[in-house]
RNA sequence: GCGGAUGUGGUGAAAUUGGUAGACACGCCAGACUUAGGAUCUGGUGCCGAGAGGUGUGCGGGUUCGAGUCCCUCCAUCCGCACCA
């Protein structure tokens, strides 16, 4: 019997199906295990052999885990609200709804080809209203929450209010923008509109005029982690600053708290790396410089309070609000000049132009808290606007930046370093001893820190600080394909629209366009169109891709709950994903995000944990092999092996890899048909009259002409053969090149473990007693699976399985015991013929996936010898096989009377000999 | 510039605590069976060398009886951050 993946694969597919095998249910009896994947952007271009890479290894995790006996859960979906579709939708005017739902039934195809053990039941998309209901549904919760800093978590907003009402804001420890200070009269009296503006800036997602990165070309704005380089992710557009008004999450609340859960995830190294310097938190100090003749103050942040007498000169950024306050009528056209140059130059600008120094003087002065020494105060580009106070109090001596300011407009450089030469560069270091420095003489910089802290409170000039890096979040869009907001307005005051009138659906729009006053597309709605209306208006803006992935994770657990957006119970049984993979591009972005909402439900209740994702791994890219054939300046291909010293002077042309023959020369006649440019092409090929293409690796994508997909490979291979493949091709962490070739090793693989069972052709298996190697051969691949497994080694498991049939070939074994034990083991990389093989080893319509995991045995591996190397130098030269009971006073006296032994001993004592029972002899001679 | 990761045959890679470097595959070479082979099987294959032997995990050094593995210096590639006060 012949291996007949084809029919086989769907006849299980099919049978799965049928049975139900993967549903799951909560079982209290089992211990629950979560295995998740990010879920995929269903894209127009469907799946290539890159993306199921990291469900493949999660797939045979799940299995693995369920054959060991536990509930596991391992759902899939897709993150379907986007730009693509909505793009897509204004070219055509088709609605985004429909292309999604071709690209999920494509993308839903792809999947199910390779077997995988999703709980399909369980299936969520984001852009579905029952779903994007309970992402409203936590906005709701979110709007309605602030954080609150003694309890050090979110609370509700009326208890805030409350406070509002019988003692103002003083006593209230909260994370705010609200700077004014109000007693409860003073609340009591305030407007409807007034109060509102107040609340908002406690909320923690919040209506806000603020600073926003706005992208022409797409017609929204954006959240800091999708721009990269100055542009946007996502089509690499320029992106400018706007001050608009703006929903927002102040994540900034959960800095500290995200940052510390970083300690108690199994992250990469990397990841969490990213995570911290996206957080970017720096301690030191605020501190408040009086000025020279007026009443306003400068407040900057320092995280070298310790330097505080090293201070020369002030630097504000040119936006700093008090600029034109402070700036002397004498400079006051040359400030307005620099304002105005800086003003010009882009954030990209200004970031890669770092070497010019600029700056210009105010001619105002700030006073020394301690000396009372005037300081000159500068505006220089060198300073952000955005980021502390905008001010910087300079020390020449011990900031870099500072110093090349201060020597190149001649500033005063003081040096409070003890035994430091700073006249080349500043000393940057915090391991000196500080001096000059009044009361701070004598100490190191880490307790004149500590007692500059001091000094500046006592003086109630400032205080210790912690400063964020991380912004708070832009959570709206100018976009339609996206959740609507559960907002209407009043008098432009927002309001929240009650749960039973929850899902706000997208209501239908003539144009996916923004309106001619520069509207977002809702606003073209009429008021019929939505489902729900209240108030002036509803909110135009639709929440960002991150929103829906952000809790998807909890849904699974409960997805047709119609009153909860999951039940207590349910999320009490599964907890938090044990496993999640996926890529690695969402470190700042969604693996925040999620972190973020996972510790606001924590704080509600209605969860009970505070990390979403207690392992994560990132697997590496996937990526292709282009193929490049070479043009001369006539038009004529050359062949890249007659050309290959000077390729100076042809033209690269990318060639469908699918065109390229196994000896790497292109198919000449296909190219001809492939494009129109090649039909009439004058070829000039090598000496076995063939062109021959160099090989590039790049990203896999349709514009190098270089993607595979799995859909080929399954018809040709089967899955088992294309998921054993994924995995043997390395390390999952890894980014590497994909190569068909090598699919062929793991094919016959495959046919070599069927041959096992059907050793004349007929499936036969014998009965009884394996034999003693059979057993050692088997007991060594459980090992080694388990080891592997339980480090996400999913590569070498592969190996193992090869080591083991081949070496249950040669042993011509077909006992029954091995070989279903090797089955099970097999069974979660390869489901399918495994299944089937189970079908005629058990006979019953049990599963395979309903078996227990063979357990490992040390008996099976134990030997009474052991073929000892035996090296001179530590150079291995022989081996001998000695029984593993020898002392190593036996061993030495064997080794060293065996005529080998004498001979690289060439008649010498042998200074020292070193044996390791089990392991190894060493002679040093 | 700062931070992180990675460098092993022609290729993908393995070597879990320092103990036989290159397992397992691809490719290549030779052979068997076959009308045929892109099927199957057998043998070989790090490099230099006819051989004995030498040499070998990015470079250079160190620790050790013994280093791909530990330490130091440097180089290359990839990723992230980048005037963060």
């Amino acid at each position: 019997m012949e291996y007949d993946f084809r029919n086989l694969e769907s006849k299980w597919r099919k049978n799965w199906q049928d049975r139900g095998t993967y549903h799951v249910h909560e079982d209290t009896t089992k211990p629950k295990y979560y295995v998740l994947d990010m879920f995929p952007y269903p894209s127009g271009a469907g799946l290539h052999v890159g993306h199921p890479l990291g469900y493949i290894a999660s797939d045979i995790y799940a299995r693995y885990k369920r054959l060991q006996g536990f509930n596991v859960l391992h759902p899939m979906g897709y993150d379907s609200f986007g730009l693509p579709a909505e793009q897509y939708a204004i070219q055509t005017g088709q609605h985004p709804a429909v292309t999604t739902e071709e690209n999920i039934a494509r993308y839903r195809q792809q999947l199910d080809q390779i077997g995988f053990s999703f709980d399909w039941s369980r299936e969520v998309r984001t852009s579905s209203p029952e779903y994007y209901k309970w992402t409203q549904w936590i906005f709701k919760q979110l709007f309605d929450c602030y954080y609150d800093l003694k309890s050090n978590k979110a609370e509700r907003i009326p208890a805030l209010i409350q406070h509002f009402e019988s003692v103002g804001n003083a006593a209230v420890q909260a994370v705010t923008d609200c700077e004014e200070q109000f007693s409860a009269e003073q609340w009591n009296s305030f407007s409807a509109q007034k109060k509102e503006e107040i609340i908002q800036s406690y909320r923690l997602a919040y209506l806000a005029e603020s600073w926003v990165n706005w992208c022409p070309a797409l017609g929204t704005v954006l959240a800091n982690d999708e721009i990269v380089n100055g542009v946007s992710e996502r089509g690499g557009h320029p992106v400018e600053q706007k001050r608009m008004r703006q929903w927002s999450m102040r994540i900034k609340a959960y800095a500290e708290r995200l940052l510390e859960g970083l300690d108690r995830i199994d992250w990469s190294d990397s990841i969490k790396e990213q995570q911290r310097n996206w957080i970017g938190k720096s301690q030191g100090a605020s501190l408040i410089f009086a000025i020279e003749n007026s009443s306003e103050t400068i407040e900057v942040f320092t995280t070298r309070p310790d330097t505080i007498f090293g201070v020369s000169f002030m630097v504000l950024a040119p936006e700093h609000p008090l600029v034109n306050q402070l700036v002397h009528p004498t400079h006051k056209d040359a400030v307005a000049a620099y304002q105005r140059d800086a003003s010009l130059k882009s954030e990209r600008d200004r970031q890669a132009d770092v070497k010019n120094i600029s700056g210009q003087a105010l001619g105002a002065y700030a006073l020394h808290p301690f000396t009372g020494e005037r300081i000159p105060i500068w505006i220089g580009d060198y300073v952000l606007a955005s980021y502390g106070t905008g001010a910087v109090m300079a020390v020449p001596c011990g900031d870099q930046r500072d110093y090349d300011f201060a020597t190149h407009f001649q500033l005063e450089i003081k040096n409070i370093f003890a035994d430091i030469d700073i006249s080349e560069q500043a000393y940057t270091e915090k391991d000196a001893v500080i001096a000059n420095s009044d009361f701070l003489n004598g100490l190191s910089a880490k307790s004149a820190m500590k007692k500059a802290i001091e000094a500046i409170e006592a003086k109630g000039i400032g205080k210790g600080k912690t400063n964020f890096r991380l912004r708070d979040a832009v959570f709206s869009r100018q976009r339609y394909w996206g959740e609507p907001f559960p907002i209407s307005y009043t008098d432009e005051i927002p309001t929240l629209i009650l749960d039973e009138f929850l899902p706000i659906e997208l209501p239908e729009v003539d144009k996916y366009l923004p309106t001619e006053d520069g509207e977002p597309p809702l606003a073209r709605a009429k008021k019929e169109a939505w489902n729900h209306f209240e108030g002036d208006r509803m909110e135009f803006n639709t929440m960002p891709g991150w929103a829906g992935s952000s809790w998807y994770f909890l849904r699974y657990m409960d997805p047709k709950n119609e009153k909860e957006f999951v039940s207590k119970e349910k999320v009490a049984y599964w907890q938090n994903v044990d496993l999640y993979i996926g890529g690695s591009e969402h470190a700042t972005g969604h693996l925040l995000y999620s972190r973020f909402w996972t510790k606001f439900l924590f704080d509600q209740g209605y969860i009970p944990f505070d990390e979403p994702f207690a392992k994560l791994i990132n697997q590496g890219m996937i990526l292709g092999k282009s193929a490049l054939a070479f043009l001369d300046e006539q038009g004529n291909m050359h062949s890249y092996d007659t050309i290959a010293n000077d390729l100076s002077k042809y033209r690269e042309v990318r060639i469908l890899i699918d065109l390229i023959q196994d000896d790497e020369s292109i198919d000449l006649d296909a190219l001809r048909k492939w494009q129109p440019q090649f039909e009439a092409m004058n070829f000039v090929t090598n000496a076995q009259g063939k062109i021959i293409v160099k090989r590039e690796v790049d990203k896999m994508s349709k514009r190098w002409y270089n993607v595979v997909t799995p859909d080929d490979l399954c018809e040709k291979y089967g899955a088992d053969t294309l998921r054993m493949y994924e995995m043997f091709l390395g390390p999952l962490e890894q980014s590497k090149p994909w190569d068909t070739k090598g699919i062929t090793g793991v094919h016959g693989f495959l046919k070599k473990y069927w041959r096992l069972f059907h050793p004349n052709g007929q499936f036969e298996v014998s009965e009884g007693q394996a034999s003693k190697q059979a057993m050692k051969t088997l007991h060594k691949t459980i090992k080694r699976l388990r080891d592997d497994l339980d480090r996400y080694a999913f590569n070498t498991g592969v190996s193992s399985f090869m080591i083991c049939v081949n070496e249950l070939s040669e042993q011509k074994c077909n006992n029954r015991h091995v070989l279903t034990q090797l089955s099970i083991l097999m069974a979660p990389y390869a489901p399918h013929i495994t299944e089937e093989i189970w079908s005629k080893l058990s006979n019953d319509d049990s599963s395979i996936f309903d078996q227990s995991y063979p357990v490992f045995d040390e008996e099976f591996l134990k030997e009474s010898d052991f073929e000892y190397p035996v090296s001179f130098n530590g150079k291995m030269r022989f081996k001998v096989s000695l029984n593993l009971e020898l002392t190593p006073k036996e061993i030495e006296e064997h080794v060293l009377n065996m005529p080998e032994s004498q001979k690289y001993l060439e008649g010498k004592t042998p200074k020292k000999i070193v044996i390791v029972p089990g392991r190894i002899v060493n002679f040093v001679i």
